[in-house]
DNA sequence: GATGAAACGATTACTCA
DNA sequence: TGAGTAATCGTTTCATC
């Protein structure tokens, strides 16, 4: 197993070699394999595989073990992204936008992006009309919104969470 | 433990107790938790905890456990969405265009939307030079793109895999 | 990186309310 | 019907080579 870090000033990331690169595309399709099922697929011993996880655990290139539910049956089939503009850009408006943005449990993601808007925001709620109290109560009650512009999810053509290495 | 289905035509979604609430949400935020932490965060018995996650899992409620991975470890610290509109919408264009952008790899998500453009799609690369390989060499071979626009991400403000119920 | 033993968790059958 | 107990089985973990 070999390992090195590429550091450049602000930012660090590892080389790994094939097997470690196909047990993180194992890990990030089912986590629930056990490590004999890897061993095979890697034609690794058990005790291999269980040390390359915890190495790559240790290093925190993986984060975190979750389970990922159907979105339809927890009756949230509506997604939309917003784009949003704030009135002005000073640290504080900047600041207070971002942590109570970050707080309504409607909003999966939000970017600060380039371009003519500030930020976009990837929203998940029941239906339209819950999108609509949303917006009215919840994101718009949030002080220095200069614009907002809303994009609806006619169809999710893919969505993964797991990153090719 | 009571659940019953709600059916209006096309979909279907499960009422969850609060019990089964709580532990989604721990799901979502940890999987690997042994039953028996869930049982005492829960106050349930290993079984009991152990059969509703089943039975979760059975609803298909839960789709899948996966590893997450941190992106800057693995050298992909360049994130961007990119605006999409197609030359012609027939049929043949769209499913063609779909399948293509679904086995890019750089393609982490991809929406048909409604607005001016057709498609958002998310891209996660390791920097501008790779994001402009990517637009040159893979995106733009396909066929029938009319137009793009792009919007790089400068900061993630928020990014969960959890969807509250 | 492999082997094998000890520890631990998941799973199932059984029991009780 | 729904939850708890206990035994079994398989996996994780770790010391040793």
């Amino acid at each position: 197993m070999s390992y090195f870090c590429v550091s450049l000033e602000k930012f660090s990331f590892m080389n790994f070699d094939a097997i470690d690169k196909k047990l993180l595309k194992l890990l990030q399709a089912n986590s629930k394999q056990t490590n004999k099922e890897l061993s095979n697929k890697l034609n690794l011993s058990v005790t291999a595989v269980y040390e390359r996880i915890k190495k790559l655990e240790k290093e925190g290139v993986i984060s975190n073990y979750v389970a990922l539910i159907q979105k339809e049956k927890a009756n949230k089939n509506f997604l939309a992204f917003c784009h949003i503009k704030l009135v002005q850009h000073t640290q504080d408006y900047v600041i207070k936008f971002e942590r109570e943005v970050a707080n309504l449990e409607e909003v999966m993601e939000c970017y600060h992006i380039s371009g003519d808007y500030d930020y976009l925001l990837k929203v998940i709620v029941s239906d339209m009309e819950a999108f609509r109290e949303f917006m009215v109560n919840k994101l718009t009650s949030i002080n220095h919104i200069g614009s907002t512009h809303s994009m609806f999810v006619i169809n999710e053509v893919k969505h993964t969470t797991a990153i090719m290495i």
